[in-house]
DNA sequence: TAAACATATATGTTGCAACAAATATGTTAA
DNA sequence: TTAACATATTTGTTGCAACATATATGTTTA
């Protein structure tokens, strides 16, 4: 298959042509595509002020309307499993784009939902875009996910 | 194709069961799956006391041997294009993993190279471990890099 | 050759991330 | 019913990341 001219395959992009063998070089490229999505993730939220992370929950949160979840359900489904919930719902908060009810049948937790401002942030953003970020077709990405799957079985 | 009974996909890691394109699927995926291996890599080095950041930064100077490399030229290799290489270098230096001169040619830069505490640390790791985190045949990981490749086109 | 520009690296500052521990509430079982 | 354990969230602390700016040296050009 030929590729487009301004492709540049992952040995260009950190120049390293040796791999110790293509699972390693896989490896490598999975962290490497994520980063350069981040990058470009990170540029594009920052002129809404709101991180791709912060942008997840608020997703997350649409998605659950109208009901609201608590933050340890927020954790269970976001991309990055290892976040601090507690500080991001803070943030969030203070920007009135998510907030919170003590939960009356636990009063441990909160329930979390998201803003009217949160709602109007998110459509005001073209969501389009994480889209057109990948240059793929339906078919590569249903293969390409796929492959991830099977990669952390 | 039947996946093993053990395999999560991602629909289910993130209990999310519609999207939006196959495509956006495969972005979070990306994502997911990043932030996954990212996380067991964290856990794997700290115990030899570094990051997966400053593994990467040891492997490219063991690479260059015995030639030893600018700062500038770490960072264009790195799988992290926007990392802080000056304070990276620093904890590396303080470690005793890595040392600079002062290049001859040209007094702006440092020439950096890995040393023997430093190739040690790496040898003690089993670097094998790379390779036994993804679940995937050769042929498998190599259609995986094309699909990645070609997404950033 | 001096001014303008480019490059290599360092540093100040701010805020977020990671880890551990604390608090508060809920559940279970002797 | 109370002690032991589990769960939901918060908070203290430390260090790293990101961004802008500074410094020092090198290169180009009028």
């Amino acid at each position: 298959m030929v590729l487009p001219l301004f492709t540049m395959k992952l040995e260009e992009e950190i120049q390293q042509h040796k791999f110790k063998s293509p699972v390693q070089k896989a490896l490598l490229n999975i962290i490497y595509t994520a980063n350069w999505l981040q990058n470009k993730q990170v540029a594009y939220f920052k002129t809404y002020g709101i991180t791709p992370t912060q942008f997840n929950i608020l997703r997350i949160l649409r998605g659950q309307q109208p009901n609201s979840i608590s933050a340890t359900e927020i954790k269970s489904r976001m991309l990055d499993k290892n976040s601090d919930v507690s500080r991001l719902l803070d943030r969030l908060t203070a920007k009135n784009l998510v907030a919170k009810q003590t939960c009356p049948e636990d009063r441990r937790a909160f329930n979390v939902f998201i803003t009217k401002e949160g709602l109007s942030l998110l459509a005001n953003m073209d969501e389009s875009v994480d889209e057109n970020i990948l240059s793929l077709t339906n078919d590569q990405a249903k293969e390409l996910s796929r492959l991830l799957d099977l990669s952390r079985g």
